[in-house]
DNA sequence: TTAAACATCCGAATGACATTCCGAGGAATC
DNA sequence: GATTCCTCGGAATGTCATTCGGATGTTTAA
């Protein structure tokens, strides 16, 4: 198993650039499933050496790929149950300041510019639906908000980490 | 600095159940932030010994609080720039199957079904907006479904961790 | 074709850190 | 007021991250 360089592994991207190959993605697909594998242990699975694998997550967060770890925490163990997508119709555009306003709410998460009839996305985290009313009135409060539209969320079927599945689609292309 | 027993940090919370103190949101803030921090370095940071805090993150992952620990990875840097939610519209409920069809689509980040005039929900994150095409075609061709709406993500201002900012608005309720 | 320069790998060694093991000190219970 | 329970801190141990040197394959230049 330790002597991966007699077997399909040899082969590398020879290429200038910083191409991620084969050893990378796993390495990255394994890392975004879980940040506390130790290096022997992702070396064992992707056939190669635990320097070998230190090496490549340093150049890989030194290229960017690999941005930092976090911790996964549970939304409803945390005390905030209630899931969903608030759409927020603004009156113009560039108000950033009142963008910053809305991303001082603890219970907002993300908050997106997005094309079509809507000018912002938010996903947001409450504690109940009182909670939830609660923050769409402080968000309805912004100035420069003509209006929202919230999608609560009844049941999530698939939630990975971004980018977890690093599969031949990328390079496909 | 680490004499914390003498200081404020005496008071506990003393009661059965399972209440997070200040210490267990300030440790998982923290690791939200950066899961690779040291039990030391986060013993600092909260004025506690590497052992306590290691005790109460093995006990917040007991409790389910932790879920896991993940590496956060670069969209575009990874060759997928770009980023949109799609709504699907379907022809009925608990249809799973067409649910884990679209999951197997490694373009798509989150799946969540939602009340209102869709049914669902994606996340997806594409190489161009071609790439975009071809995945909403794929969604369009999935049986059951009617159409789709997408919002094509122009920035992005805010992206926590779920749960990374756990402030005083949680025990507030 | 040959030689040099470069990148990546592996095995071993060192240092740092996670993890465990007591002993001590408050807080709640009786 | 005494006991029990929980959590903390300091020290010790084992594991793992990190570094170093040598070797191999690949690319570039002569």
């Amino acid at each position: 198993m330790p002597n991966a360089r007699n077997t399909e592994a040899v082969r590398k991207p020879a290429s200038a650039a910083r191409p991620l190959d084969g050893f990378d993605r796993k390495i990255l697909g394994a890392l975004a499933a879980d940040a506390d594998l130790s290096y022997a242990e992702l070396g064992q699975r992707v056939c190669l050496s635990a320097p070998a694998v230190h090496d490549r997550v340093k150049k890989l967060r030194a290229s960017g790929c690999l941005r930092r770890t976090a911790a996964i925490l549970d939304g409803p163990a945390l005390g905030k149950p209630l899931l969903a997508f608030v759409h927020v119709d603004s009156a113009g555009w560039g108000k950033t300041q009142e963008l910053m306003a809305m991303a001082e709410l603890p219970e907002v998460e993300e908050i997106h510019c997005v094309t079509g009839d809507t000018c912002m996305l938010l996903k947001v985290r409450c504690a109940s639906s009182r909670a939830l009313e609660a923050l769409l009135a402080r968000i309805y409060a912004t100035p420069g908000v003509k209006g929202t539209r919230s999608y609560v969320v009844l049941s999530t079927y698939l939630e990975r980490t971004p980018q977890a599945e690093i599969t031949e689609s990328l390079e496909a292309d």
